[in-house]
Parts: C-alpha cells; sequence; structure tokens
DNA sequence: GTGCTCCATTTTTTT
DNA sequence: AATGGAGCAC
C-alpha cells in the first residue's frame, strides 16, 4: 500500500494535503457541493480523494462528522477510510457515518423499526435463512422441492425486491410462466412470515428504509437534515434500491459524490445496474463529473494489458489511463497439465520470486473465479510450509454449530423468530420430533400466530403427549435465559449458560469424534468473540451484537500486514493491491465461466472481472490455465480462455520468454462459441467430459500392480482416437503416471495413463 | 423419534 | 470430491 504523511504539528488548522494531490485529484476533493461524479479509474488513488474529500468538507466547516454519511461496498473498505480519516482530522472521524448500506441502513431501521411495524431487536436473515423459509413455504403449498428449486424462487424475490417490485405489483405484472406464478405466491407469504418473526433479509434492509421514507415524509426530511453530504464508493454497484435510497435522501441538498469506474462493475448477478453510474449525469442535471485517470499503482506492461482487454466492451465511460511508472516486467504465462500442476507451479513461482527478488509472503496474491479452485493451492501451499490465508468460501459464521449457538441467542431477544426456533428447537435432540413441529407449526398457521407464542401454553394443544413437556422444558429454558439477560447479565454469561443448559456442550462432548472437537473449538472462538465485543462496545447488546455479526463478509478478515500469501475470488480482491498477482484458472467455461440452466453468462461482465484481476498487480503479474481439471469427480478437457487470445499478446511471454501464440478471431463476439476448435500441442481435440474410472478402456490402465504395467518406454500402443504409435517416453507414477507417444498419423502426444484410451498392440 | 446409508447435486460471484 | 437431503430400518 502506497501512504504518505502529513505534517504532524499542531492542530490542523490548515493542513496541507492539497498539495499532495493531482490536479483531478484536487478538483474532485475541492468540489464540495452539488452532485459530483467521479470516474476512478483503477489504481487512481480514489480512497485517497475520498478521505481527503471527507477531510476538506470538515475543515472548510461545510459539515460536521456526524452530518456526513459515507456508504462503501464492505465493512472492510469502510474501516480502512475510518482509519485514514482519523489520520487526517483525529478522533471526531468517529462520528461519521461511514459503512456498507446494509450496515448504515439496519442502525437507521433499528431506531425506527416501529414506525413499519417491526421491532428494533429484528433478526436479519442470511441467505440461507431465506431459503429456509421460502422452503417451507413451498412445501406448505405442497410444491415439490426438488423440482421447484427454493433456491431459484428466492432468488427472484431478492431479484424483485433490488428492483422495487413490490409483492402485489410481481402479482399483477411480471408473471410470464409457471415459476414466476409460483414466485408471486411465495413472494407474499414470504413477506408475512418474516414479518411475523420480526425478521428482515438482506433486500429488505436497503427496500425498507425506501417504504419508511416513503410513508414517513418527516422521518426522509430528519435524515436529509442529518446527511448534508453524502459520499458513495463503488457506485457501479449499486443496485436499484440503493440508488433510489440515496437519491431520496440527497435529494433535499444535492451534495451528493458518487465515486465508480464503469469499467469495474462486476456485480450485476446481485442486481447492481450499471446503468446508475452510466445515467447519473442525466439524473443529477447540475452534475460536474471528475476523471481521475492517473494509475500509481502498476507498470506500464500491467497497464497495457489491462487496457487491451478492456477496449473490447462496448459501453464506457470516458477515461485513460495512464502512468508515469516504468514499463517493468512482462506478464507471464504458465500453462499447466492439470490443477495442481498449476498449484504447484504457482507455489514455485512464489518460492522464486521471495529468493531472488526479496519479495514477502503477502506480497502475492491468487486470484481465482470460484471458490472451490482454492483448495489444492491450499495444498500446495502447505506442503511447501508457505503461509496463506484464505479469505471468503464457508464463512465462520455459516457454520452449523455456529448458526445454532446463534440460534439460541436470537430466540433470546426475538424469540417471534420462527426459522431460528425451528433451527433449534430439537437440537440437539430432545425428543422433539418432526411430527411434533409440523403440528405445532400447523397450529401456529391455523391461528395466525407465532410458534413462540402458541408454545407458551403447549399443554392446551393437540401434540404427541411426550413431546408436549419436552416443549415445555424448552419453553422454559429459553424464558429463564431472557429473564437473566433482562436483569443485566452479561453477554459472556448468557452465551455460556446457553451452551450448558440447551445441552449443546455436552452433546459435542459425548460425541467425542474429531469433528465435534473442532466444532467445540469454533463455539469457543465465538465465544472468544462475544466477550470481545462486550468489552470493546460502546452500548454492548446482544441483539446489536447479532445484528452486527450478521453483516460481518468474509473479506472483513483479510488482513494485509499479515505475513501470508492471499487466496482470494476476483470478486474478494476489488480495491485491493498486490505487488505480485497470479490469475489461475483461465480456462473456457471457469474464467469466463460456463453458461448454467439459469443463468446466461453476460461476457463483458466476466472481462470487466479479468480486467479487475489484472488491475490488482502492482510489479509482476502470471496467467495461468490448465489442460486437464477435475470437475464434479471427472477429469475434464479444459480450453484455454479467450481472454488470452484476446489480449495484447506483446506483453505477455511465456515462462521460458517466448511470445505466445494466439489465435485471433477464434471466438464470435456473441460469447457463446465452445472454443472446442483450440488446440494445444497436446491436440486434445474434445473439450466434452468423460469418466475417469468408470469405463472400461480408461480403468484397465491404471489396476496393474507393481511391474506389470505393460505401458513402457517402447512400447507400441493404440489409440482409439489417435491410432497407432509407440511410447517414447514415461513421467510420474500411479495414477499420476503419464507418457509421451508417437502416433503415426497424429504426431507426438502426451497422455495421462489412468484416463487415455490405450491399448498395448502385440 | 432417531440415526444411518445411499443418492443426488453441486461450481459463479456476495451484502 | 464433498456435502446435504431423502428414505429406510430400528
Amino acid at each position: 500500500m502506497k501512504t504518505f504523511s502529513l505534517p504532524s504539528e499542531g492542530p490542523k488548522e490548515r493542513p496541507d494535503f492539497l498539495a499532495q494531490l493531482n490536479a483531478q485529484q484536487k478538483q474532485a476533493v475541492t468540489h464540495t457541493d452539488g452532485p459530483l461524479l467521479i470516474v476512478a479509474g483503477a489504481g487512481s488513488g480514489k480512497t485517497r480523494v475520498l478521505t481527503y474529500r471527507i477531510a476538506y468538507l470538515l475543515q472548510q466547516y461545510k459539515a460536521a462528522p456526524e452530518q456526513i454519511l459515507a456508504l462503501t461496498f464492505t465493512n472492510k473498505a469502510a474501516r480502512e477510510m475510518k482509519e485514514r480519516i482519523k489520520d487526517l482530522i483525529g478522533d471526531k472521524a468517529g462520528k461519521l457515518w461511514m459503512g456498507t448500506f446494509h450496515s448504515i441502513f439496519s442502525k437507521i431501521l433499528r431506531f425506527e423499526a416501529e414506525k413499519i411495524g417491526f421491532g428494533s431487536d429484528f433478526t436479519i436473515y442470511d441467505t440461507s435463512d431465506s431459503q429456509t423459509v421460502v422452503k417451507q413455504i413451498l412445501q406448505e403449498l405442497n410444491f415439490d422441492t426438488k423440482e421447484i428449486k427454493p433456491k431459484t424462487i428466492h432468488n427472484k424475490i431478492s431479484d424483485s425486491k433490488n428492483q422495487l417490485i413490490t409483492a402485489d405489483t410481481f402479482q399483477e405484472k411480471f408473471i410470464s410462466s409457471t415459476l414466476d406464478d409460483i414466485t408471486a405466491r411465495v413472494y407474499s407469504i414470504y413477506n408475512k412470515r418474516l414479518k411475523q418473526s420480526n425478521a428482515m433479509d438482506f433486500d429488505d434492509l436497503l427496500v425498507k428504509p425506501i417504504e419508511l421514507f416513503q410513508k414517513h415524509p418527516d422521518v426522509l426530511e430528519k435524515y436529509q437534515d442529518r446527511f448534508k453530504y453524502i459520499l458513495i464508493d463503488e457506485y457501479q454497484d449499486t443496485n436499484h434500491a440503493q440508488y433510489k435510497v440515496t437519491k431520496m435522501l440527497a435529494d433535499k441538498y444535492q451534495n451528493i459524490c458518487v465515486v465508480g469506474d464503469d469499467a469495474q462493475s462486476i456485480y450485476s448477478f446481485r442486481g447492481a445496474d450499471i446503468s446508475n453510474i452510466l445515467n447519473f449525469k442525466e439524473d443529477y442535471e447540475e452534475a460536474t463529473q471528475v476523471p481521475l485517470e492517473q494509475n500509481y499503482r502498476s507498470t506500464k506492461a500491467i497497464l497495457q494489458c489491462a487496457d487491451s482487454i478492456i477496449k473490447r466492451n462496448t459501453k464506457q465511460l470516458d477515461k485513460t489511463l495512464w502512468t508515469e511508472q516504468g514499463y517493468g516486467e512482462r506478464i507471464t504465462l504458465l500453462e499447466n497439465f492439470d490443477e495442481r500442476d498449476e498449484a504447484n507451479r504457482v507455489a514455485s513461482h512464489i518460492q522464486n520470486l521471495k529468493m531472488r527478488h526479496g519479495y514477502k509472503n503477502n506480497d502475492f496474491a491468487i486470484l481465482y473465479r470460484t471458490n472451490y479452485q482454492s483448495r489444492v493451492f491450499e495444498e500446495s501451499l502447505r506442503r511447501k510450509d508457505l503461509t496463506y490465508q484464505l479469505v471468503g468460501g464457508l464463512s465462520f459464521y455459516q457454520r452449523k454449530e455456529i448458526k445454532d449457538v446463534l440460534a439460541y441467542l436470537t430466540l433470546l431477544v426475538n424469540p417471534h423468530d420462527e426459522t431460528n426456533l425451528l433451527r433449534i428447537i430439537n437440537e440437539p435432540s430432545r425428543g422433539i420430533g418432526n411430527k411434533s413441529i409440523q403440528d405445532l407449526l400447523g397450529q401456529a398457521r391455523d391461528e395466525g400466530r407465532s410458534i413462540w407464542s402458541i408454545i407458551q401454553n403447549v399443554e392446551s394443544l393437540d401434540v404427541y403427549k411426550p413431546a408436549k413437556a419436552r416443549v415445555r422444558e424448552f419453553v422454559d429454558m429459553i424464558n429463564r435465559l431472557r429473564n437473566n439477560l433482562e436483569n443485566g447479565e452479561t453477554l459472556t454469561d448468557t452465551t455460556k449458560a446457553v451452551l450448558e443448559q440447551s445441552g449443546y456442550m455436552k452433546a459435542l462432548v459425548e460425541e467425542n469424534s474429531q469433528e465435534s472437537m473442532m466444532r467445540r473449538d469454533n463455539i469457543i472462538e465465538l465465544q472468544n468473540a462475544i466477550s470481545y465485543y462486550e468489552r470493546g462496545a460502546k452500548n454492548a447488546s446482544l441483539s446489536s451484537f447479532l445484528q452486527e455479526i450478521s453483516l460481518i463478509t468474509d473479506q472483513d478478515k483479510f488482513d494485509e500486514d499479515k505475513p501470508a500469501i492471499t487466496l482470494m475470488t476476483v470478486h474478494a480482491s476489488k480495491g485491493l493491491e498486490f505487488p505480485v498477482v497470479f490469475i489461475v484458472g483461465l480456462e473456457e467455461n471457469l474464467f469466463p465461466v460456463g453458461a448454467r440452466q439459469n443463468f446466461d453468462v453476460d461476457i463483458e461482465e466476466e472481462r470487466r472481472l479479468f480486467y479487475v484481476a489484472i488491475t490488482r498487480a502492482e510489479e509482476r503479474l502470471y496467467f495461468s490455465h490448465c489442460r486437464s481439471r477435475f470437475k464434479f469427480g471427472e477429469e475434464t478437457r479444459q480450453a484455454r480462455s479467450r481472454f488470452l487470445e484476446e489480449v495484447d499478446a506483446g506483453v505477455v511471454q511465456t515462462e521460458t520468454g517466448a511470445t505466445i501464440t494466439q489465435k485471433k478471431d477464434r471466438f464470435s463476439d456473441d460469447g457463446n462459441s465452445s472454443g472446442s476448435d483450440y488446440t494445444v500441442d497436446y491436440d486434445w481435440k474434445e473439450s466434452r467430459t468423460k469418466k475417469t474410472h468408470r469405463s472400461p478402456s480408461a480403468t484397465i490402465h491404471y489396476d496393474y500392480e507393481d511391474g506389470e504395467d505393460p505401458f513402457q518406454v517402447g512400447v507400441r500402443v493404440e489409440h482409439k482416437k489417435f491410432g497407432p504409435g509407440k511410447i517414447i517416453s514415461r513421467s510420474g507414477s500411479g495414477t499420476d503416471a503419464k507418457v509421451v507417444v508417437f502416433f503415426k498419423n497424429r504426431g507426438q502426444k502426451k497422455l495421462m495413463l489412468r484416463a487415455a484410451p490405450l491399448q498395448v498392440i502385440d
């Protein structure tokens, strides 16, 4: 990270920070009033501009800290910005309203919840909670959740919410298929169910404020007056709801400053609408646009590479990135046999760079398109004793045991939360089976009350008798714990009591497996987090702790100072920078991802994603791809990514320093080419998948005991596709054994013994 | 009502 | 390959 320090003497009456900005940055900082669009290219000092702008507003007495609202996409970005502002203006920076859209608006909702019929202790449902609710509703409506996927329906509901389409509107206007029909029915029940549970989903955190402001203009005005200046980071990734709610807030003073880069818009899958930034100037007529075009991050080679990619996209705002830095190193292309080869090669390069050029672990990032690619890299790095940090994947707070414990805690502040109640009413098993639960649910539905309220009098209900006593005990336990909490018990003690009285810890101890030990460790870690929170937070309360952690994301645990190699998705890398970057898995149907049933691939977005990845690099950049890869337990032939054909070949070299060869015009621009005509020296024409171990012709080759394997150098063989040939060399062993065969008609090829349809000719 | 085994599905990206 | 769900036996 490039840091710079300010003169530290005395009170900062007139800090000289403007002198440290270039002309464009200075304009962006000092243009304080009225709408402003900052088009910030990658690495152009955007964060510096935002922080200085806030410092400048304060210094000019334009606003008090609590009158400034700064919205970011990650907590990390907010925290970092807050730190930097603190360096400029001191502790009053703590009063700034700075955070993610979701966290800021959940705070506002907490204050105003009653006005829209919620309690301030509402639960925030994450995606899996939401899907659970949808699934339940589908089952109640007698749909087969195998055919009608809860995930699909929830996605549709979520998309609708992000576009501010209510359940009613959806019902009236947006039905064009049976799936929509089902969605419409589920959507409105889903909303009622959440409300009854006093719960909001992620989307509600953006939608409900709009509802609130529309119903209560006085409340809107209160916040309009409070937030005299509004700043929004990553504006290209805002969705319609975010656009709308900030437009409402900015309406009175029009002091809205948005920063973004249309070339880095990579979240359309969750409703981000690139037209928000493209149309900003039409939207706010008085708007000024300032571009930030000087890149301070990367070498010329890297920028040139990035530019050669992004210029293939059609829709773009005007800007030209340039840098004063030198040309630097060319980009190195790593060609690998399979993903293990890839991981090892990357790890070796890291070792080499550390040795030869003095890089440290935290100078490196390995970026991939999908989380599942991380595993092999972890293995390779571990084997080479290289420390790494994995960002993303299954987060701590999504683990079953953590969600369970949090469900108990949630019930203590919001017992009407049905999803969390159902989650733990029989966890650990306490004799309340599915039948009983369904009976209870049925009666709750009939009376239109929450399950919690009806089980207060479980004795009078029509339920399997032995279960009644168990429910009674459960209810008493929760009430007891609630009471203690209300009487001022600490969160730490409450948590401890939950773990004891629920029998959750006991069950884990009794199981006494490796698995259960890990779960216990995780729960202890949660306990630590709770005590830590309790000691640190000003107004510590269980309910605010729970709301806070439900908005914590995986990137928040990324630590740039930790001496570790960073492994993460390209999405997660946005906003970060590293001296050395490896972009791996550059293969068709991986990066760019392959089309799936529900989802067309937006090839321009994939390209922007690739652009984001490239522009993370400061000094050295590596591209990597595999010819073969295991997917779903099957070996798949992988064609090289079209992006490697698009990139300016002049800035790329192979490991041996050779220039790369490309096949121009291999792909049409519709993004639907299969890439099947791609060939490398191994000439694997087909990119279809093949079972590795089931097909008879494939199995025979690796079932041999030592010494029996007939595929030795010099042996004549016949290949199903390539015809007759002769083995000229051999490498690897066991299932990794490979041979190079010279085929009469096809030339030399390297084949994996366990997979290739080869037979010995006598 | 509980727990085990087999099977099917997954792998886009995240607040 | 790995996970979670459904179905089945106790």
